[in-house]
DNA sequence: GCTACTATCGCAATTCGTTCTCAATAAGGA
DNA sequence: TCCTTATTGAGAACGAATTGCGATAGTAGC
């Protein structure tokens, strides 16, 4: 399997777009980062490693990212959209807490199934789906 | 049943908060739209209504729907927040065309399992779930 | 490798959705 | 009816995301 970088530098390239190290630094930052991530977390990220990477890159490298499927927007919370990435990750739905915000990760079969009968039933071809279940997690619910 | 009002009118009271007329424009605004809504679409509506409702008030009144069960988030779309009333309607799923933005209600049972199943694996009080399937619609599909 | 063309960059300014501030108003209990 | 204070409207403020622009640097062609 190719890693990331090729993936993306393919992406780039048949595109007709240029190979900069700016973009490929924020493709480096999406990957170390092995949990959900929003803009600012890659930002600090990168300053971090004294790599100076405007925001506006990063702004505008988000939507190569998710076109190239590397990426994908995972939820809107606190004002901004958060993403995680895919490429090379089976594909998971999320469990998440109304009151500690806690998400876990987790997968599921029967919602291939449901894809395949939405998709029939209304005409679509069906390319992915995002399911996120929620309610109380384990220490939550005890204080009710 | 109890009417939308009714419902919001009790969880007012029971919250301690007043009756206003202004809030009550903006339930019945969005009960008349039989459609998923955003703020600025209540906004348009009640302004054509010559209510003269303010838009921080729709802003503070959200909330309150959505802690009372008569709305809930249906996606994020175009930088901001959609929203659907859930009250008297059942609940179903979303799917979407990724090219038009088409989006088309569907109930499916099976979901109600996942539920089941992974409220239990990961302790948790399960409340509810919001599930979005995408793809390429009929007519949007074919010029591929 | 050098040059020319232009995509991409950083910065700052802008746009847009949402929240906050505050004085005026009005809901609702005494 | 009066009084307390939650709620309102209008606009300022805020934060996320986008855009304009001059400077920089990929990359195709020589």
């Amino acid at each position: 399997m190719k890693s990331e970088i090729e993936v993306f530098r393919k992406f780039i390239r048949n595109k007709g777009l240029r190979k900069t190290p700016e973009r490929e630094q924020v493709v480096r930052a999406v990957f170390a980062i092995h949990d959900h991530f929003d803009v600012d977390e890659l930002y600090v990220l990168l300053r971090r490693q004294n790599e100076k990477i405007s925001k506006a890159t990063i702004y505008r490298t988000i939507p190569l990212l998710l076109e190239s499927g590397l990426i994908q927007e995972a939820y809107f919370e606190d004002g901004h959209l958060h993403y995680e990435h895919i490429y090379g990750h089976e594909h998971h739905c999320h469990l998440r807490c109304l009151e500690c915000g806690k998400v876990i990760e987790f997968t599921e079969e029967i919602v291939k199934e449901v894809e395949e009968k939405v998709g029939e039933r209304y005409d679509f071809l069906v390319t992915g789906h995002k399911l996120e279940v929620y309610g109380h997690c384990g220490k939550c619910k005890v204080h009710k």
